[in-house]
DNA sequence: TTGGCTATAGACCGCTCAGTCTAGTCTTGA
DNA sequence: TCAAGACTAGACTGAGCGGTCTATAGCCAA
C-alpha cells in the first residue's frame, strides 16, 4: 500500500500507515481540493484523527513544511511514473494521454473537487519555499517530456504544450464538472506532439 | 478610463473612479495574485484606502459578492474582446495568440505575481455562487472560440485546447517567472487550431 | 433651514486561525 | 526493570479574520 491509496482519506485503510504518511496524504488531498490558504490545520487533523502534537512533532515548520512535503510527494510520484513510461519507449503523446486518463479517474473519484496535479496549490504565499517546491516539480515534469521528445528546441515547445494542456484541461474539467474538456484538449495536444 | 487601467492599483489614477469600481479593481487584482482565500478584506481596503463601511455598503454580501463582481467584470471584458476580434474575421489561432500576448504583458507588469485570467480564483469555496460565476466565464469564452471555429465537434475540441493551453501556459509561466513557457504552448496550440 | 438619502468612517464582536507548551503514553534497548 | 527517546494528546494563546453596528459627512430637493 502506498500513500496514494488513501489520498482520498478512507479512515479504515489509513490506520495501516504511519502518522507522518497519513498527514502528508490528507494534506495533499485537501490542498488539491481547496488550495493552500483554503485548508486549515484543523481540517488536516480532522481528516487524520491525529492531535496537533503529532503534526508539529513530524513537521516542526507547521503548515508550510507539511505542504512542501505533500508537493514533494506528488512531484516524485508523477516524475517516477513518467520515467517508467518513457523507459518503455512509448511516444510522448501516448504517455501524456495516459497521465490525463489517470487524472480523469482522480477527478471523477473526488466528484470534481480535487485538482489531480498542482493547479490549486499555485495559490500559495509568494516567494516562499513552497512556491519553489511547486516550481521545481513542474520543471522536473517538463524536463521528462522534453528529453523524451529529443531535447531539441521543438521538443521544448511540445513539452510546454503537453503540460499546459494537461494543467489547463484539468482546471476546465473541474470547473465544468466534466472530464470531457480535459480529454479533448489533451487528445488534440497529444496528436500534435506525436507529429514527426 | 476603465477599471482595467488601475487594475494594478495606482492610487493616483484610482481617485478618478467611483468607490465601487475601485473596490472591484483592487479585489480582482488581489484575487488574481493570491486566490480567494489568500486575500483578506483588509487587504482590499488598504489597496483602495476605503473604510469597511463603504465596502459593505456597495457589497452587502461581503467578500463573496465582491469576488463575484470581480469575476463578472473580467468575464465581460474578455468576452467583449473576443467578440470584437472575431468580428474582424480573424482566425481563431491569431486571436488566441493575441490574447496570450496580452496576458504576457500583464504577467510582466505584475512581476509574475498575477494570473491574468481566472486561474488562481479556481481555489474558491466549493458549491458557491462564486464558483458558478467562474464556471460561467469559462463557458462564455469557450463558446466564443467554438462558434468562431465553426461550431462543429472538431471546433469544440480545438476551443478546449485553446483555453487549456492558455490557462495552463499562464500557470507554468507564472511559476517559472518566464513568459516564454506561455508563448511556446500557445503558439503550438494556435498552429494546430488554424490547421484546415 | 430642514429632512432624507447616499456614502464614508471606524470601533467593535465573536470566531477561527496557526502555532506553543506541558503532560502523558508507548516503544525500545541496556 | 527502568530510563530515554519517540510520539500522542489537547488545553491554551495572541493575532487576524469576516462581518455588524452606530455615528457622521456630503448632497440635493422641498
Amino acid at each position: 500500500m502506498t500513500i496514494r491509496d488513501i489520498e482520498t482519506p478512507l479512515a479504515a485503510t489509513a490506520a495501516a500507515l504511519g502518522s507522518k504518511e497519513r498527514l502528508i496524504a490528507a494534506a495533499l488531498s485537501l490542498f488539491q481540493a481547496k488550495g493552500y490558504h483554503g485548508v486549515a490545520i484543523s481540517d488536516i487533523l480532522d481528516a487524520t484523527s491525529l492531535p496537533k502534537g503529532s503534526l508539529y512533532h513530524h513537521f516542526p515548520g507547521g503548515k508550510e513544511e507539511l505542504a512542501i512535503a505533500a508537493v514533494a510527494f506528488i512531484s516524485d510520484e508523477v516524475d517516477a511514473r513518467l520515467a517508467a513510461e518513457f523507459a518503455k519507449n512509448k511516444r510522448a503523446g501516448a504517455v501524456l494521454l495516459e497521465l490525463a486518463h489517470e487524472c480523469v479517474s482522480w477527478l471523477r473519484r473526488s466528484d470534481y473537487t480535487q485538482t489531480p496535479l498542482l493547479g490549486l496549490l499555485a495559490a500559495s504565499p509568494g516567494e516562499s519555499a513552497l512556491t519553489q517546491a511547486i516550481c521545481d516539480a513542474q520543471k522536473r515534469w517538463l524536463a521528462r517530456f522534453e528529453t523524451a521528445l529529443g531535447g531539441t528546441e521543438e521538443a521544448h515547445d511540445k513539452a510546454c504544450l503537453a503540460l499546459a494542456s494537461l494543467e489547463g484541461g484539468i482546471s476546465l474539467a473541474r470547473m465544468a464538472r466534466s472530464s470531457d474538456l480535459l480529454i479533448r484538449s489533451v487528445t488534440l495536444a497529444a496528436l500534435h506532439i506525436n507529429q514527426r
